[in-house]
DNA sequence: TTTTATAGTTATATTTATATCACAAATCTT
DNA sequence: AAGATTTGTGATATAAATATAACTATAAAA
């Protein structure tokens, strides 16, 4: 890989589990004058840019050995580079933001080559102003919502709690997921296709019924009779929502 | 999730000289209501592509006449368009990246249709993202009209609800949109034809007289009196439209 | 390891929407 | 007014969408 560094050019790490958005990735990079090293799992990436010291860092978070959140918070721990996570779902941006974990930057799935390189371009930028001028950059207030309340519903986003006219019930993550993203917005109807795309993320290439029956365990769950939903309601040919009151 | 309104399908252009492939591909996309044109060797595929400007290519590699690989160069030549290549060797992909054909993504053989679908999903949908930052890359600027006025009658687009001297009314999806393409051009007398063709799609082969049941359920719903219709009215020899007041 | 929980898939049942048709009523033409 | 044309209406068969149940694979826990 050795072959063709430039002299004064940038490194970047990507880092990526799947090859054609690597190729992708290394391909338009290079195009815009970058160095490029690649890693395949978290465990690698690791290793590499504790080794490398890239000057900036892909990541994905989806990744075998090593999940890209402990990936980052392992190397943010002993370099300071920048970190722009790659992310596919909604739920899991929460997660960049809510965890100290100091990334950087995110972008969702699927990014524009030209938004992705934008962005690198300003992260690297960053870097140097603030090696220039030491003032310490003003965290940003990622403070979100922490709780959600619509009707009877009640949804705790820290304790991953979710109340029913007020008592506990127990869901799964993912119908959790479900349940949250319906209910940010009551009363807008969701098509399944969002649901899938936002919930289970954009690389997800299953079936769509999948989604009805986690509606359906959902209101197994939430319901006093599923045959005749009060909350999580159908509108038929469209999808999904969450009523008001 | 803005996947069918009015129907507006995007097509497709498949190139493959294998017709079994072609034939499943035709199949698959057209089932997600895509708008499919079809090509077996490289040198028609180009013509095509320039004549029909197709919304995004599938693009075989292996082509009599004009390889896959000079078919995307000549095509990114002249056209903006996603081209998704279709390659059966890994040894492919390199040639894929290799050379600056800008070719957006690619997908090895075998691959499953619901993979191949859910990237002509993200590739179409990177587009209109760009085109979206093309202006000045603001945020959120895709806060669409969510709500037609008209009259006595109110559309609300996001839970898909109809409001009627303030009274909400149940409509089904086809009625829905049905009412919601003439409200959205109040007193413009719209024909059957293009009811038929805006709201069922225009590979509809129905009979015409659909529109008018359609539109007497409609009328049951919204209308005091049926007989004698207040808001959506009949142009006697042209078609329907809703009135102002 | 065995056990248990979770989530995805598939097949079938059930519910709901809607296209079509036949005829009635209204409107227009001459 | 008679006939022709267009539109309205009710019934019904069919199609489409959704709910439900059962099964399977996989991951997590014990």
């Amino acid at each position: 890989m050795e072959e063709e560094l430039f002299k004064d050019a940038k490194t970047i790490l990507i880092v990526d589990d799947e090859q054609p958005i690597r190729d992708i990735l290394v391909y338009n990079l290079k195009k815009e004058g970058y160095n490029t090293i690649e890693a395949s799992d978290g465990a690698t990436a690791v290793d590499i840019a504790l080794e490398k010291k890239p000057d900036l860092i892909l990541l994905d978070i989806m990744l075998p050995k090593l999940d890209g959140l402990s990936v980052c918070k392992r190397v943010k721990n002993s370099l300071n580079v920048p970190i722009i996570m790659l992310t596919a779902k909604d739920s899991e941006i929460d997660k960049i933001l809510g965890l100290e974990l100091g990334a950087d930057d995110y972008i969702t799935k699927p990014f524009s080559v030209r938004e992705l390189v934008a962005r690198v371009k300003a992260n690297l930028r960053k870097v140097e102003v603030v090696s220039n001028n030491q003032t310490g950059d003003k965290k940003e207030d990622k403070r979100k919502e922490s709780k959600i309340v619509v009707g009877e519903l009640e949804l705790d986003l820290d304790k991953f709690e979710v109340k029913v006219r007020g008592e506990v019930i127990d869901l799964t993550l993912r119908e959790f997921e479900v349940l949250k993203f319906l209910a940010s917005q009551p009363e807008q109807v969701v098509t399944r296709e969002t649901l899938l795309e936002k919930v289970w993320g954009y690389e997800y290439y299953g079936d769509i019924r999948t989604v009805d029956v986690t509606v359906r365990r959902i209101r197994e769950k939430i319901e006093k009779d599923t045959s005749a939903p009060k909350i999580l309601i159908t509108k038929r040919g469209v999808g999904y929502y969450i009523a008001d009151k």
